[in-house]
DNA sequence: CCTTGACCCTGAAGCCACTTCAGGCTTTTC
DNA sequence: GAAAAGCCTGAAGTGGCTTCAGGGTCAAGG
């Protein structure tokens, strides 16, 4: 199948397929006489799994370590469960950043019910005044 | 003060300063006769509120937009309110986001418990199958 | 046979928010 | 007078793509 097929059987932009090749996460495709790439089922495999890894946070390298390791099937997975622990660890504290961000961005919204003008507006004045006080702080 | 200062007492780097100033969120400063860089008290301040902005999870271009606003204080405040909710709005959906990720890296994790052999890995077989890659077969 | 349009190719540049690097100037301190 | 600390500029690198410019290939229709 060429290129289009590919990626309309997965989703995956055409652009795309072709970064991932550049990066290694895809095999050199063989070409027609026509220079155009033709793939296999069993690339349109390797690009569901990469995109189900990026779908879960992961980034290209790691899913580059992940390749390599399901490529040498008689190693040990030591190296996937860190890397799965990392990833949560790494959740965990972005949930946790967010949510003090989610705080901090309602109260801060209810500084300003209606349209003001922007000298009495209280979201802008308790913008002023936290980088103020932050300075005071630190 | 000269821009190492500035730096020290807001703790940003020397170099994100200089990037400040090209991308116009600091005004151009005055300099020495050696051409460096002279900062005023007004300089550290809106570095502070470019920072608190930031810690935000606001865009350079957002506080650009703040940074506007804040210049002309007779105009409204309408395009800070709609600025935050829709900032509020994003942060939500990123939560929740994030709260899927953790379920299904938690779920994930849970198929290898000790370090298994590559092909028997719990992990990359769940990786695998949620992919549709059954690479046993291959 | 020719053209149109869909499809494909490459290499380079753009995006964001910085960071890093190479190479050189200024000022202070010993 | 020489080293060290501080500053300068412009360019390139980061990640994960996307977009762009300027082409080549191929099947169908006139």
């Amino acid at each position: 199948m060429q290129i289009g097929e590919l990626a309309r059987s997965t989703g995956v932009k055409i652009e795309t397929i072709r970064y991932y090749e550049r990066e290694q996460l895809l095999p050199v495709p063989q070409r027609t006489d026509g220079n155009y790439r033709l793939y296999s089922p069993r690339d349109v495999e390797q690009l569901r799994f990469i995109c189900y890894c990026r779908s879960l946070d992961m980034s290209l390298e790691e899913v580059r370590l992940l390749i390599g390791v399901l490529d040498t099937p008689s190693g040990s997975c030591l190296t996937v469960n860190a890397l799965l622990d990392e990833k949560i660890a790494e959740v965990d504290a972005r949930v946790n950043e967010l949510h003090k961000l989610q705080d901090q961005l309602r109260q801060l919204r209810g500084f300003c019910q209606q349209p003001d003008e922007v000298k009495t507006c209280g979201i802008l004045m308790e913008l002023n005044r936290s980088a103020g006080i932050d300075k005071a702080q630190i």
